[in-house]
DNA sequence: TGTACATCAGTGAACGCGCGTTCACTGATGTAC
DNA sequence: TGTACATCAGTGAACGCGCGTTCACTGATGTAC
């Protein structure tokens, strides 16, 4: 595994992958050992690979974007699409899953109180409100952003109250109510 | 200012009241040093006035709480109280200034990696959900709790989102965009 | 093919720093007389 | 009213700890011949 270049580079890539994972676990605060420890390594070569916890968490910022966009990508521009988008979105396992899910929900709020990670977040935000918006029918009369950006507010909002709430009966309630309501046609349809 | 218990519980509440704004600026990782300069002390005097930084946290998420509530029980049950509700929520100056606004928006995410203080967030939510069904006037053929729940996950969602963009432009799009979408009549109405 | 050497990813001790918490001390306020 | 003493909110140094980062060292892999 060392004295070639291939694997340096898959190294690195497993790095910033675990890191992808457990910074939407843990929050922006983790440590470089335990970013370290999800590719089998010590704190110690670290920096054989990145110049900074920053930089590694940026790289792994773009990384979540670019698997949360090519997620969505691959659901069909349909209303079965757009109904299986929110299914999942609100569901439970994208609910107990934040290592795996939406970056927005884990992280917006501490990404606004630091600045070098706001436009990288941005970027990921415009990004998945144009596909949202171009990558579903809107046929309602109304503009296809102006449903992505409330359709978008309303899936974020839920999630993040449906993962802070300690009481299972209301993070469903909240989860399955917001469901029904993106799932039916909108005002003006 | 010293040997009367009326000065000691002023002081205490002083601690308090400044770290229910700390707090939700800084979030839940803010040193009890800084908390302790919002009342003009040091953090040596902090274990006079609370056990731990845990029992203070707990203590002005509950402040922050009650502050939340009876700013939503001081507007009208009325169209135009709920609508002036959504307008100074999905402000710039809510926006702009999280150490005086909504807990949910501020917390959720690291209080969901925080078990100690999900109990207090669930209170506080369910409360929330409770006083925005029953506070406002919900006509429009679905149940009022259903209503406020989406409503509030909506409103949560984009201030969130706004909080997080660091492009202007975007993040009065997406605080316009919902406060139209819950100005107009919903579904059914 | 076998041996000596060079390479370099990875290790773990160590750095300065800030954290939550503890504690000996200070000094202004209140009480005793 | 004045003086000696008791009280206790507040201070700042110090504790052990974990953080991000640095660095001398290790040892398996590849190269030279």
């Amino acid at each position: 595994m060392r004295y070639n270049p291939a694997d340096t580079a898959k190294t690195r890539q497993k790095i910033v992958k675990g890191s992808a994972r457990l910074l939407r676990e843990e929050g922006l605060a983790v440590s470089v050992n335990d970013l370290m420890k999800t590719a089998g390594l010590t704190h110690g070569s670290f920096y054989l690979h990145f110049e900074s916890k920053e930089k590694l968490t940026t790289e792994a910022l773009k990384e979540i974007s670019d698997g949360m966009l090519q997620d969505l990508r691959n659901l069909p521009n349909s209303d079965s699409g757009k109904l299986a988008y929110f299914e999942r979105y609100l569901g439970r396992t994208h609910r107990d899953n934040p290592g795996r899910g939406c970056m927005m929900a884990a992280l917006a709020p501490e990404i606004s109180r630091a600045p070098r990670f706001r436009k990288v977040f941005t970027d990921h935000l415009k990004a998945m409100i144009g596909q949202i918006a171009e990558g579903f029918p809107w046929h309602n009369g109304r503009p296809a952003r102006s449903e992505a950006i409330v359709t978008l507010s309303a899936m974020v909002g839920a999630l993040v109250l449906a993962r802070a709430s300690n009481d299972v009966a209301l993070s469903e309630e909240i989860l399955d109510h917001v469901k029904d309501a993106l799932g039916r046609p909108a005002t003006g349809s």
